[in-house]
DNA sequence: CAACCGTTGTAATTAGGTTACAATTAACGT
DNA sequence: ACGTTAATTGTAACCTAATTACAACGGTTG
């Protein structure tokens, strides 16, 4: 069987941190209109990465997943702020359980 | 423990099937350039969604590691036709785990 | 009511993508 | 050697999408 190899091909977590997108697909996928986007990039409460000098910027899935969650709780009524700070322990979060998945698809892909 | 809550939100594979990106960052991430990817396409090997008339073409991840896949059988000396081939064979597979995958998150949700 | 928050509008400019037609390069068979 | 096919690339004209900066708006709070 060479499941595991196909599972890991799918999971691929360093080819998903690659995976970044234009704003206008961001929109389209969060709800959230472009101009608060960058609204909020603006305030230092996303981030996003440019290629180049002049280049369009880029958000990555996690940034991509924080427009939700706070879009999420401003729905809720949380201000932006309120809303960017419980965000971010969430975040935190994330990204120990993202590094812990990382090391476990290496270790599995040395079978 | 939210650590469930967290993973299932870091792993959110339906959301992760919205992420579609242009073809100029499927040429970063791939290495293939924008015009070979459109002759691929041309051709019928991969595919990309349109969302209106006239709009710009975006490539799931999917799409994006049959890509990949394809590029490394040709480097290996496979023609293209003989590595779209075997490529979509690996592809009924990683889409078989896909979901079972989705379904597994699913029914963790449900605790 | 003044100040701030969160957001939106828009115009001018630049970046990125599409299409179609054509050319190139290498390998394959006769 | 020759025509053929496969795989790719170049480019011009056109269209779509993103950026920036300046301004404005409605709601809330002190």
């Amino acid at each position: 069987m060479s499941e595991k190899r196909d599972v890991n091909s799918l999971l691929d977590l360093d080819f998903l941190q690659k995976l970044v997108v234009a704003i206008g697909e961001v929109a389209e996928i969060t709800g959230v209109p472009t101009r608060k986007i960058r609204y909020w990039e603006e305030k230092g409460i996303i981030s996003s990465v440019k290629e180049g000098e002049g280049a369009t910027r880029r958000y990555d899935y996690l940034n991509i997943k924080k427009i939700l969650l706070i879009q999420e709780l401003m729905d809720e009524g949380f201000t932006l702020d309120a809303a960017a700070k419980k965000v971010e322990n969430r975040m935190k979060n994330i990204n120990e359980v993202f590094f812990r998945l990382v090391n476990n698809v290496q270790s599995n892909e040395e079978n």
